[in-house]
DNA sequence: ACTTTGATACTGTTATGACAGAAGACAAAA
DNA sequence: TTTTGTCTTCTGTCATAACAGTATCAAAGT
């Protein structure tokens, strides 16, 4: 091999991107887009709260062109909204917009549980299993704790882990990578409509990994449909017992940064 | 109104976008969007060949910006692929890609059937019949004239708009969208990997049109996931038939520029 | 004949800066 | 007190240009 070959790939193992420091690390626009996607689902944005791309990229340490294309793709997930020569925000969703949603999720996830039946190996079932038993467990911890505010956050992480293992064991990777690109959406929804959820089953996930292990596609699917719809139904009366305080307008705030500090105000996180 | 805002909103009605000419037109990146997918979907360019960003930004009249959103947008649709410092081509899909992409499509097709047989208006129902039924006969013209390729575009047309109908009058609006970025994957490979296609069914559709105009949603998914099944089976064994071409490499060709002149060379539309 | 080595012409990436538009701030006029 | 016009400061958009990595090809080495 020559010594200009060895010389590049030694460069690019030690880490020079451009000028000479930091390595560039998968592309700055990801770095960007996990970054922006960590902060809005921790509840560093409120719903609705004003994002300015110049503040973000001189956060990041970066320009505004990686910036932009991650909120781009944000944008396009439904996480954000921009609009032209205005500003951008994190998007506040309609009950419509709930309801598309959940209607995507359903066919999206609803496929996934009959590829599960179909292909999953013993294995997988029994993890599935496990985790659906673990799952149902923590429901009834954090009822008997209603004050506990980080048992919240621990229900809604297994409970989206649950369903990507579902989709992942489904084989499917183009179908993994849409359901998660559409489920950030309702993970980041679950925060901010949270109020005094409604109870859930006892055996609400058991009972549906029950039914998608069974080799019985359509059994399968309609055991998914039945608890994405339950939880639609669950998402959309908390929405309205919350209230409508979807604000259309753009006020951007000018004075305040919209929330420079660590934590958001209306957040219980 | 003051004379500066009146400068301004005369400036803005005679087309002013930035240096004093052109009238900027929903923005250039959707302009942009529009016009690679087009080039795309007519043949301009040939499955796996190499695109340029510089000499599409110049043939468009705008910078590289605009279009690499353009062309981010379309990577993640999947008609594109791009490699950091080598080039950007059409994406040449594999086996495993086509059946991902029909598993997909029968997940949101069928949740479109669904609904439309839940929600669909009679009036609906009926211009659905009067297309179904043209469709067929179009087959049926194809079939009597195998040499004519202007009957392939026009059937696969047709076919695109009946999918896309069902769509729309499903009532969700995110879950058109969905399809309809999805679908156009299947409409750029029918053309690219289309051999002697296999015959349908006389009724195909117009069976697909009843089952799914009767008020049984289940019924309506059944019907759909079926006709989409058989969609992928024609197309995969046309695609085994034309031959696993798919050059992995990222040949750039330096010399000539792909294909600047009007036509394909590898397509017979 | 085969391999290695530069040179070169391309690729996508991204920082910088200039631009048009929108909205709040604020004073002047009604 | 209310309305209106202007100014300032923010927003996103985008053109320019410099950068670093890669593939190709020709020539020199073996």
């Amino acid at each position: 091999m020559s010594y200009e070959k060895l010389r590049k790939r030694a460069n690019a193992m030690a880490g020079n991107p451009r000028n000479g420091t930091r390595p560039t690390l998968q592309g700055m626009p990801d770095q960007a887009y996990r970054a922006i996607r960590e902060q809005i689902l921790t509840g560093r944005f409120a719903l609705g709260s004003a994002i300015s791309r110049r503040r973000l990229a001189a956060e990041l340490g970066m320009s505004m062109i990686p910036v932009s294309e991650a909120i781009q793709r944000l944008a396009q997930e439904g996480l954000i909204e921009s609009k032209p020569q205005v500003g951008t925000r994190i998007r506040i969703p309609t009950e419509a917009d709930i309801r598309d949603r959940f209607i995507i999720r359903e066919a999206l996830e609803s496929q996934a549980a009959r590829l599960f039946s179909e292909r999953a190996g013993m294995a997988e079932r029994r993890e599935l299993r496990e985790r659906a038993a673990e799952l149902d467990g923590l429901y009834q911890v954090r009822y008997a704790n209603p004050d506990d505010a980080t048992l919240v956050f621990k229900v809604n992480t297994a409970h989206v882990q649950l369903h990507m293992r579902i989709s992942e064991y489904s084989g499917s990777v183009a179908l993994c990578q849409l359901i998660e690109s559409n489920d950030v959406l309702f993970y980041n929804w679950m925060f901010d409509l949270v109020g005094e959820q409604p109870p859930v089953p006892s055996q609400f996930h058991s009972d549906l990994v029950a039914a998608i292990s069974s080799t019985d596609p359509l059994g399968a699917d309609a055991a998914m449909r039945a608890h994405v719809r339950y939880n639609m139904e669950a998402t959309i009366q908390n929405m309205r017992k919350i209230g409508a305080q979807a604000e259309s307008s753009w006020r951007l705030g000018r004075g305040k940064p919209a929330n420079t500090n660590g934590q958001a105000l209306t957040h219980s996180r």
